[in-house]
DNA sequence: CTAGTTGCAAATTGTTTGCTATGTA
DNA sequence: TACATAGCAAACAATTTGCAACTAG
């Protein structure tokens, strides 16, 4: 894919490179969906053992910096990565811990209203909606 | 006031006491607002210089399971504490790391819409939205 | 006396930093 | 050679746990 091809190009005018392990994580981030760098590491693990967290999370830092992939809090463990066109509202119950995700155009008359009135541009993809899902409510 | 008295009986039937720490964790949330557990016990050694951050966060879980405090989870680091009442929803803005609050009647429409599609009770009174400020986007 | 509560120290968890060794242009 | 990078250990910050001492009912 020439996503691969323009990533190594911007890497290389910053002196960087494309390196195994930060594909292996990106790989990582890319198939877990939303997953704690803790997790991630594991994942990478699975395929080459000896890569260290420390290393996981200066890619995802990396990743990140370069619009490859996001975090999100979540509740209140540790912070959970996912890719970047990962275009959903979490839904996260804070009586079971659940997630649950919905289209981000259920947040798109709040936004309009929030940009008219306070000039603030939501960004529905990096949001989590804290509340008690059905389960919970019913249980 | 009555607040206090039942406050007090609920505790009671619980085999639990209004100890004089616990009572001046939430008075520091009161009067704080938006306060981190660093930040409380700061605020209550003010007072007591004794008190231990580790009973500070015990009364924090304590009062939280009372429904008195809740917290949030502003941005990346510690947690944010305020009173139960405090109620207005966040934008966190991600550029400049500002925080803005407007009323929760503006999340009115969305809550109805969770409810009704998915059974999902949101509690905006729980709640970060991020996004970009006006004087972010526009500088 | 009994059970809840506190304070302290130590353990845990999540994350970052310093440094050396290695690999690549 | 020069420079980015990986791995490891140690530092750090936030939070939790184990436990002995204390205190109110």
């Amino acid at each position: 894919m020439s996503d691969q091809v323009s990533l190594r190009s911007t890497l290389h005018q910053r002196g960087m490179r494309m390196t195994p392990q930060r594909q292996l994580v990106l790989d990582a981030v890319r198939e877990l969906g939303h997953a704690t760098p803790e997790q991630v590491c594991r994942k990478v693990q699975g395929t080459a053992s000896t890569v260290n967290i420390t290393t996981v999370y200066r890619a995802l830092d990396l990743l990140e910096e370069l619009g490859l992939v996001r975090h999100t809090h979540l509740g209140h463990g540790a912070p959970t990565y996912s890719v970047e066109e990962h275009e959903h509202v979490h839904l996260a119950c804070h009586r079971c811990g659940g997630i649950d995700e919905v289209s981000t155009e259920l947040l798109d008359d709040l936004a309009r209203l929030l940009l008219e009135q306070r000039g603030f541009a939501l960004d529905a993809t990096h949001l989590a909606l804290s509340g008690t899902c059905r389960n919970c409510r019913e249980g």
